[in-house]
DNA sequence: TTATCTGTATATATATTATATACACACATA
DNA sequence: TATGTGTGTATATAATATATATACAGATAA
């Protein structure tokens, strides 16, 4: 699993770990059972604290991705797949409607704004909106 | 003008003040020119501090929207349209890419997507992505 | 002048983010 | 059993971001 941090990015650190391995996790890049790196690995790897690290996997284990036992490790839990397939509906649900508050804004047309949504999707789809 | 702030959406206040008049300024809704509510009558309508609101004022201004008189007042200033659109698009782009990284873990392929999108957008453009 | 608009500056409180370091559990193996 | 080395945990602290109260200063009209 590969993970990239940014300094500058105005997301808080733990937040960017966090979303990376909740990815991970849902595409199914890490299985069920499977265990994640130590927080003390991960931490040395990104060049960062390990309450940074613990922070991040505290949430994950809040939100049901994960299960931490001391002295062992940190697991992938996926007890309930499709409550966090919600989960990430939802989130994705309001990056959406963010983005549409804002192009209606400058007057940018849904048929625009589709167009880039494709285009980030991937190349291979370029036309799945029109 | 009209602005809603909420406590609990984890947007700084100041951020969403100055999001939603960006927005107006952008829309339309206020022309080149014009005068702002002063910071002082924006804080007591929103139940907010002069500071918070002068802070989103101060973002505006270095943004090119804004000019600041002192003693006079706050107005409305469109020196570069073309640029202030394009800071708007790339932050369109920006949140359609959360989305669309988040989508893609969870296998939502980009009509799905596409559909979500068009149903922000509005109702009367519902089959714009189809 | 003075009342009352406007924005500005300083000092301060609170919450969030990130850290260092010392602690405790699990487990292999000498 | 002892101990080395892997795990996660807890406490205290620093740095930054967010929000505030309050005192100050310019503009303008009565």
């Amino acid at each position: 699993m590969q993970i990239l941090i940014s300094n500058t990015s105005g997301e808080p650190l733990y937040e960017q770990i966090e979303n990376q391995i909740k990815n991970a996790i849902l595409a199914g890049g890490i299985a069920q059972g499977e265990q994640l790196p130590s927080i003390r690995f991960l931490a040395k790897e990104l060049r960062v604290s390990i309450i940074t690290t613990k922070r991040a996997y505290e949430n994950l284990e809040q939100q049901g991705f994960i299960k931490t036992v001391q002295g062992k490790g940190t697991f992938v839990s996926l007890d309930n797949l499709e409550r966090l397939r919600e989960i990430s509906l939802s989130q994705i649900e309001e990056e959406l409607d963010k983005a549409v508050t804002r192009a209606k804004s400058i007057g940018l047309p849904l048929a625009r704004l589709c167009e880039r949504l494709s285009i980030l999707y991937g190349e291979d789809s370029e036309d799945a909106c029109d």
